[in-house]
DNA sequence: GCAGAAATTGCAACACGTTCTAGTTCGGCG
DNA sequence: CGCCGAACTAGAACGTGTTGCAATTTCTGC
């Protein structure tokens, strides 16, 4: 494989991934379809198959491509919010509805994501530049670094945020219950207000 | 559909679970081949879909299944430890070591919950049933009442559990990341003694 | 024990991810 | 320009989950 892209290249790629999210943005993780991401790209399956191994290495490149449009936006409007809980709640909510907006492709890289594995460290890559994406979205809006257990929470809440991420995309919880279990997570985890925490932790019921 | 199945059936029924854990233990989820199931419980194909109407469902089936054994094994053994934190701590760790003992079997139901949706709630309905036994397992070690947060804890560390058993089997993390991120979450959850704290969050690097 | 209903069987067929092949075009180099 | 190897194309083919169907067996009510 040689290491640099012609400029042909680059375009066939592109329109690659955008044929895929396009797709998966009209109808979720079955409707990208590798003949038909073929056909939307001009382009033969094998040479498809050539710039991506598999189909959910295309939907997680995808993905990255996504978080990084996702980032700035995000990165522009610091989370609101007195305290470092609150504004962590804030950003984590405002990643929901980010995401909420295009929910069929939400749920098709999610769904790559997840099924994803070691055999493929290429992608595996992908994947570990979204989480670090996130890592630091929720380390700027802690600001900072007088919580010696920063990094343990920080962990703990990218772990809760796949969880709910899952649980929201499978249709086990609605973006109602994502919000709560979000914020009932920041709470008991990150220090703050204690009222806010009672409020939050009040809502969860078995 | 019956509701109540004739003693052949109920044979036909679990031979076809047993099948398909065999063929799970052996070689994960790739290795849970319909009609290869179908053969092993001597059971026509079409006969295989009128029990489980899918491949999903079936493994979901076994982990029903599966848990129900476990549950009694580490319910028979109650998690030593002088503190909420350090039961839980020791009970989930228990169930991580129990899970190692059959990794495939493991990796394949885990697949198979994770890629579950709504449109089969009679295979929701034996999700729930996983996560309740979850719960009642942490609820079981906390004992007991006087943590007001209790629910929104076990909540939270459920989701955890998720996400860890999720990138387990992955390949994300080995075993030993896994214990230190379970107990992390735990530490940082669940009162405790303060230099147990301590420790489970030095652990944690970036 | 028997008639009709339901379940089971064996097998073909379909869909879609993935692989393979044979021929064609592209890009760099003498 | 002309050549060579890499990249691309069209399309066939394969594997496995899933569905459909006609023939057969088992179950249930009488």
């Amino acid at each position: 494989m040689r290491t640099t892209l012609t400029e042909r290249q680059a375009l066939r790629r592109d329109r690659v991934i955008e044929a895929a999210m396009a797709l998966a943005a009209e109808g979720g993780y079955d409707s990208v379809q590798m003949r038909e991401v073929a056909a939307r790209a001009e382009v033969a399956l094998g040479t498809l198959y050539r710039y991506f191994s598999s189909k959910d290495q295309l939907l997680v490149a995808a993905m990255a491509h996504w978080t990084r449009q996702l980032e700035g936006r995000l990165a522009a409007r610091p989370a609101p919010g007195d305290t470092p809980a609150d504004r962590v709640v804030e950003v984590l909510l405002q990643a929901s509805r980010a995401l909420e907006r295009a929910p069929e492709l939400t749920a098709a890289v999610v769904t790559a994501l997840s099924s994803m594995t070691t055999d493929d460290p290429e992608a595996l890559e992908f994947a570990r530049e979204v989480y670090s994406v996130m890592h630091d979205i929720i380390e700027t809006a802690m600001a900072d670094g007088d919580i010696p257990e920063r990094h343990a929470v920080i962990r703990v809440l990218g772990e809760v945020w796949f969880a709910v991420l899952t649980a929201r995309v499978r249709g086990w919880a609605d973006p109602g219950e994502m919000a709560i279990d979000l914020e009932a997570a920041v709470r008991l985890l990150v220090p703050g207000p204690a009222d806010a925490r009672e409020r939050a932790i009040a809502r969860i019921r078995a």
